[in-house]
DNA sequence: GTCTATATTCGGATAGAC
DNA sequence: GTCTATCCGAATATAGAC
């Protein structure tokens, strides 16, 4: 692995365990093994080396979540898929995460890739929801969008509980709540 | 107000905006408009002081939701009360904020307010869903502590996909979402 | 109690040699 | 491309005067 990537994928852990703010230049090179000299010579700065990183990060949470809801299954079938697949819950959501930080927010650029993530994550969780509504499988009244958002509100949330108590089981907790509503509308 | 109020007032507001890591000492004095010298006469470093306004802010989330929780109304009206409580979005919650913090988590006195004021807030929203489901107003097979953990997890999350979106009103959907599946739960 | 002065390390970056 | 040297201000404190 070249420098560059390495300068990537280091950047992509700092963010992921100490968020932007706590992230140091100075870490990042000691993380990926690259000098002052190299990292600036790959990237301006903090932040454009955050900027790939973060737009990295984001593309494969959507390949990854895209992969599973566009599979064989019943939506529901799909959506439990998704929602119960294994995590790394204690360290939370690499993209989500970056939502707190205050200095990715008052930056534009930064922020693009966090606010498109999670509206196409919405989006597409609210469009197989749709569908099972049309298909019968699940009650009519359901509205899509609004359960889709309560559904990836709660995997965010999740992870955060499971991080305030210390347990990933919290987080399994609360699917196992959202589930338990959801199954309700099942026809 | 004194100073070291000022001192711990200013820290709730920094903490709440920006977290632990990205508060420094100085930020906190330029807003209280104490000196260094009054700062740690008052307090033995930054996270003392932090420790005093982390606690502050959870008693004050505690004591506004215990108010809703045992106000008069059915079960389902004060859960929604207390989901629907008008309040500042697009700054998050001040103190699951923080669970998302390295600095805070990896301190023990720190962290104890956090894992407190969540798994208070779980146990006593589940305490209310169980009465209801015990006095008929709720269904059977609804379990009172994953569906409290969910609704939980449906504020937090709300917090960070309105933030990521720039929008108060995903947080307003998300809350839909959570209380249109809560809906069809009741008798 | 509060202030100013001082110390040390880090954060974020530039300059220029190799 | 990568390295080392250097810069300047901020972060987190301590010391001691008032």
């Amino acid at each position: 692995m070249d420098k560059r990537e390495r300068l990537i994928e280091s950047t992509r852990e700092l963010l992921w365990e100490r968020g932007y703010v706590g992230t140091s230049p100075k870490a990042i090179q000691e993380r990926s093994g690259a000098g002052q000299g190299s990292m600036y010579h790959h990237f301006q700065g903090k932040s454009e080396l955050a900027l790939a990183a973060l737009a990295r990060s984001a593309d494969d949470l959507r390949a990854r979540a895209e992969a599973e809801f566009s599979a064989p299954g019943s939506v529901v079938e799909r959506v439990t898929v998704y929602l119960r697949r294994e995590r790394d819950v204690l360290k939370g959501c690499p993209v989500g995460r970056l939502a707190q930080d205050p200095d990715v927010m008052a930056d534009a650029d930064l922020r693009k890739p966090v606010e498109e993530f999670f509206g196409w994550l919405t989006g597409r969780l609210a469009e197989l929801l749709g569908e099972g509504r049309t298909a019968g499988e699940l009650d009519a009244e359901l509205d899509p969008l609004a359960t889709a958002t309560a559904l990836v509100a709660v995997l965010q949330g999740g992870y955060i509980l499971a991080r305030a108590a210390g347990s990933p089981e919290v987080f399994a907790k609360a699917v196992d709540g959202a589930l338990g509503l959801l199954a309700t509308k099942e026809t």
